[in-house]
DNA sequence: TTGACAAATAGGAATGGTTCTTATATGGTT
DNA sequence: AACCATATAAGAACCATTCCTATTTGTCAA
């Protein structure tokens, strides 16, 4: 008996997009692309390039590094993943200590500061205030600029 | 006639605030940090370290970059300047494309997804929509992670 | 199934941003 | 005016990322 047969886990449905997504974007499917998004869906923690480097190597011991971060650049290209806080710039400072929430250009990188009363006054939920002391709240929104909007 | 005398620009207040705090934290008024400070409340686009080094070398022509670097980490522990994203980590890839939002530490740099259905209704204020094109808006919250509360 | 070709990979070199090290200089205090 | 802890300049070291090139490998069409 095969209970889990038509059982489609999360994961089983996220390797489906992947292959889908790989397909139309004319991408090849290679073992290193399987294991490099299998790697990904399993882990919790938003890991950097050189962590998803460090687990799989124990999988694929001569897979290099190139290749694990070139691919999760091509993973984002082809959204099947998002690349979150940290976007691999130079840190950039803010001597408004106001409350204020950003817009991020995803092409040029640029940050555009708002003021939005509705914004400002969001609650932290409970359950989160139960565990942790938030000193700061802000809404970034993620888009185009209207420079790279014309492009 | 001296009309400006008794106009507390914001600038001049960030100026007093910046030598309060840096007296409170027992940190030396330098010619260094004072330029630096200067610079960064004039500027507008969330600059880099880099980026004031090469306007403030135009001023103080033998700075160093180090000195750029290190007093704005130092501005941003004393609580007058902010980092915004792009922590200056390696960049961090999520492979969960549905909307969802985050908690970082400020301390371990940790980010913890949440979910909560009041943050996902949020709009895009009429004013922002008309100008940039959104496609996706997340709440940050930053504070203190369960872990490094407690030390 | 095989052959051809465009695409992908491994490995190492190069780049760019950040941090560290150390000798020298200086702000703040006595 | 003199002292000392702190800050600075300069360059080396470090780390993440990107580039380069020779080789390998999916994919597609015959």
């Amino acid at each position: 008996m095969v209970y889990n047969m038509d059982i489609k886990t999360d994961k089983g449905e996220m390797m489906a997009v992947f292959f889908r997504r790989s397909r139309d974007n004319g991408l090849k499917i290679t073992p290193q692309r399987s294991a490099i998004y299998q790697e990904l869906i399993q882990a919790k923690d938003h890991p950097s390039a050189d962590d998803v480097y460090k687990r799989i190597i124990k999988k694929i011991p001569n897979i290099s590094f190139d290749t694990v971060n070139r691919t999760l650049l091509t993973f984002s290209k082809i959204g099947i993943a998002n690349i979150v806080e940290g976007y691999g710039q130079a840190k950039r400072y803010d001597p408004d200590l106001e409350t204020h929430h950003h817009f991020r250009c995803m092409k040029c990188n640029t940050i555009i500061d708002f003021h939005n009363k509705e914004y400002d006054n969001l609650k932290v939920p409970e359950d989160m205030r139960k565990q942790f002391t938030a000193m700061s709240k802000k809404v970034v929104l993620e888009g185009l600029c209207s420079k790279c909007k014309r492009r």
